[in-house]
DNA sequence: CCTATAATGAGAATGATTCTCAAATTAACA
DNA sequence: TGTTAATTTGAGAATCATTCTCATTATAGG
């Protein structure tokens, strides 16, 4: 379910980038490449410390961009930073577990039996509040290891 | 299993404060008042603009004790401001239902029967990271009726 | 009523994010 | 493969929610 070609990618990307009007850029492409290299959500930060030579403003424009064009989605929490990873339909439908002293972000899943369980409930509340939904998010709010110590 | 008696809370909120040094003050009842008056999620404009006379610094700094006082819960989304609401054991266990057009919060409940069968998994999965969990959050993001029109 | 300590309010400072605009790049076509 | 028009880029300035500072005010506990 889950998309890991390169090329695959790269077609996916030029392809919603150019749906919205947005070209596919080699910034663009690189921040793709980065957010795929990296197992977990980061920082603009991050990204600016991974050597890529990309400009700040050009990673805030074009991570707006990839957002708009549902290619990479972006996470806030209550960390400062914000974080970003790529959409689900490229990784695939996961939920974040969130260690509030650090900040950091790691995914995981749910049971397919739960997950199926959940979302026709969502789907039902959504109805009832009037609400067309794009998607739900769950987190896990806790202290990693590492931090409890 | 929520509280609605007004001295309870006021109880609850002296003591909870207490117990992290923290006087309950008028300023500080006035703001557990309004988040009791209000059955959603609010931003701290909405809090100065209900004429409360209230300072903005204390607003923010207040909301941060009563937060730390496990009192009160500062909700993030991508919306630009944050949202705060009475923490759970004052009103219930509930999720929240985002517009994202119009920043708009609003709470709603899982049938017991999922919210348990989610609770077992969800201990599970940060036993298996190694995490100590504080809580869970379910949000539902899309776009209410009105913004839809 | 004193005194020590904490809370308040006004405004300054911070810092992540967004905006601006001249220079560089790209797409499309001849 | 030039030429041109339109988009993207990068550096730095601007924005704005939030946090900090500090002199004044309120509070708790003798």
């Amino acid at each position: 379910m889950s998309i890991t070609n390169e090329t695959d990618i790269d077609q996916l990307a030029a392809s919603q980038l150019s749906a919205i009007n947005q070209r596919y850029t080699k910034n663009r492409r690189q921040l793709i490449e980065i957010l795929l290299e990296t197992s977990k959500p980061i920082t603009i930060n991050q990204i600016l410390e991974s050597d890529s030579k990309l400009a700040q403003s050009s990673v805030y424009r074009n991570l707006a961009v990839l957002e708009q064009a549902g290619l990479v989605v972006k996470i806030i929490t209550n960390d400062d930073h914000a974080h970003y990873e790529l959409a689900e339909h490229i990784l695939d439908h996961h939920h974040h577990i969130i260690c509030s002293p650090c900040g950091e972000i790691l995914d995981f899943h749910l049971s397919e039996k739960i997950e199926k369980a959940l979302e026709s409930s969502l789907k039902k509340i959504a109805d009832d509040f009037g609400f067309s939904i794009d998607r739900h998010r769950l987190d896990l709010l806790g202290t990693c290891g590492e931090c409890a110590e």
